[in-house]
DNA sequence: TCTTGCCTTGACGTCCGCGTCAAGGCTTAC
DNA sequence: GTAAGCCTTGACGCGGACGTCAAGGCAAGA
């Protein structure tokens, strides 16, 4: 297939993949007019650095996914490299989700403190709101 | 005092300080070879931003804080415009962070597969795990 | 034949919060 | 006088993953 149809199936555009190919991710044969050309592999290959990159991974972190495909492997994440890949990214997330979670207690704490001081101001002087 | 004392005593750049004043956050009195002056009130302010800032507020959301400070309220949070920031940085954090636990729990399913399915191959061949 | 719709490469634009460099002016210390 | 250390504006760079436009080639249908 040419490079349309592999974004369209893919979810992707042609722009993306020849972003892709510029960083060697994904590689394409030629047909005698220039035009590239892919196969099923190269969709399942894309389709692995999609799902990466869904879940927020560098491109460059799906590096050692494709290259394990491109070794054989039924799965990109059948070889070591990936797998360590993955523990460094959850290792990330977790750091992330805690400093989001202290983020979020301390934005909540103030939004409460400031709400506390707001209605009427320090001193209330009634008919506060809007008409009602 | 001076813009690098300002950005010293709020923990930053004069580079970041001029951009803010190019973003319209920050005003500047002026002294007669031109350069800028600030009291502590901007002090105050800067901080303010700063911390939005840290806390993951674009600068664009520090404005109704910035203003709410130039209006003469005592703390930045003391207007209503303020508090609709804080609350829609609030429901942002918590679907960021939903978001991220979601994404952590798959990859961390797929670690867990591919880690079962690695450590001798499809076949346990026992022997598994360290040397312990 | 001509239009339509693919495809090609190249290159600049986007977003955001600055970093960094350039070229120069002012003030103070020695 | 001159070097150091502050300040000024202007403008390009960065990172990441592309979007978008330009200018043109190729193939197929009416």
């Amino acid at each position: 297939m040419r490079i349309g149809e592999l974004a369209a199936r893919a979810g992707t555009t042609t722009r993306t993949l020849r972003y892709y190919e510029s960083r060697g991710l994904l590689s394409a044969r030629r047909t005698g007019n220039g035009y590239r050309t892919y196969d099923e592999d190269d969709l399942k290959l894309l389709r692995q650095i999609r799902t990466l990159q869904d879940f927020g991974f560098d491109l460059e972190e799906t590096r050692p996914f494709v290259e394990c495909l491109r070794a054989g492997h039924p799965e990109g994440d059948a070889c070591p490299a990936s797998l360590v890949v993955y523990r460094s990214k959850l290792a990330e997330l977790d750091a992330l989700i805690e400093e989001l979670t202290s983020v979020r207690a301390q934005v909540g704490a103030q939004l409460a403190r400031a709400e506390a001081a707001v209605p009427g101001g320090p001193e209330p002087k009634c008919e506060l709101g809007g008409h009602a």
